[in-house]
DNA sequence: TGGCTTGTGTGACTTAATCACAGACAAACG
DNA sequence: CGTTTGTCTGTGATTAAGTCACACAAGCCA
């Protein structure tokens, strides 16, 4: 239950189906949810487990990805603030064993739901339901996009992906270990580490240790798009 | 519209949440779909198109598929009797482009529905949501086990999947050429070609033109869960 | 200062993908 | 019947990626 009503504000602002709701679904989704507080770093679900709540993200950042048997691993998806934890919903509407691992990259600030109201809000609330399918669909078109991406493009256009992406707008720069943006991409860290100094013999990028800093924008977003 | 009672009971018997569902949704159901016939090997939907329609699989077979610049493709699934493809629905609820292709693999049957339908039917018939739900979420699981596939196991392994898993029952035989199964697994014919010529030297298989022909399924199996 | 952890660099090797062909087989046709 | 045409498969050479083993460098902290 959540009574604060600058929690409620907030979270209303972050929901649009909230909004789109009436006011006695508000009522009830404020009476029967909790709000959790996560640490960096933290392991959310494991592969084959169950999920025993959804989490809807207010702020922070979490990462869904899968292992390999020799360690490597590559990321799904994101979950920001405003989405969920998809995959949950799906396990607990279907009872599969979740197929990923999740873990916070950022401190989360999430409101939990219980499985039974997840199911109920989707049969009384259409706002609800639109949320819901949308989220899974429009995951399912990103993990598509995933497939598309180490099924056809090199890696080194990936990863000159990966740096014009996730550069800190401004200082262009990239505060990630090679072994970090390996378990993104899928690769190996070794790969990434070829890869990045090579494009930094092309003037393109400057390695630190802990970090990337991009000199050529332009061309690297070229090499970007091929 | 359909009225022939031998179809709507075919259609019944495919369709579990016709079942479920109220005998007023089971008209309004009748009523306003239609029954189409497709020929093998019909392009379905094109990637970047809208969809027109959704169509609920009652026999046959299709296959949606990415296609990368070179011309090489992978498999993403495939959808049989009883199934739809649900990544029109997901573009019809979320108006996103159809983010692949789609090819009819045998002559199809189906039955096509209304956008406008999907979307009100979905308001009204809990099973009718239910199915919808369930299906895009199973696609997100399949396709997140195609991700674990193509980045971390060997193309061998795969092949050697393959082929357990599509051979003609007491047959033991899988009637596909070598760009077929390239196709099926995101590689490239000639790797195919290649491995499947190692195979046959371990006399685990046998090849025949446009045909293959498993001589120790035990050992293939044993090869394939590496 | 010296040990420890974490991050990076690199050579050698295997596996895959790409390119450029050459044959081999099957259906079609005069 | 032989020839042609298109489909299917085989193979060497080259490049890209992943794996393994190990060296070394930077920062931490006792």
């Amino acid at each position: 239950m959540i009574t604060d009503s600058s929690a409620t504000d907030r979270i209303m602002g972050q929901f649009d189906f909230l909004q789109q709701a009436d006011n006695s679904f508000q009522r009830r989704f404020f009476q029967s949810v909790s709000l959790i507080n996560l640490p960096a770093a933290q392991p959310i679900c494991q592969q084959g487990s169950q999920c025993s709540h959804l989490a809807l993200v207010l702020s922070g950042q979490a990462r869904v990805y899968k292992i390999g048997d020799n360690g490597r691993e590559i990321t799904l998806y994101r979950i920001g603030p405003g989405e969920s934890c998809i995959l949950t919903a799906s396990c607990i509407v279907n009872g599969h064993p979740f197929p990923a691992f999740a873990v916070s990259e950022e401190p989360i600030e999430a409101v939990l739901i219980n499985p039974a109201d997840v199911v109920r809000w989707s049969d009384e609330t259409p706002a609800w339901r639109k949320y819901l399918f949308s989220l899974v669909s429009s995951r399912l078109s990103e993990v598509i996009g995933i497939v598309e991406e180490i099924a056809f493009r090199r890696v080194d256009t990936r990863l000159a992906s990966f740096l014009v992406q996730n550069a800190e707008p401004a200082r262009e720069r990239i505060e990630q270990t090679h072994q970090a943006i390996a378990s993104d991409l899928g690769t190996s860290r070794e790969v990434v580490s070829r890869v990045l100094k090579d494009l930094e013999q092309r003037r393109l990028i400057q390695i630190q240790r802990g970090a990337i800093q991009i000199l050529d924008r332009a061309k690297l977003a070229a090499l970007s798009n091929q």
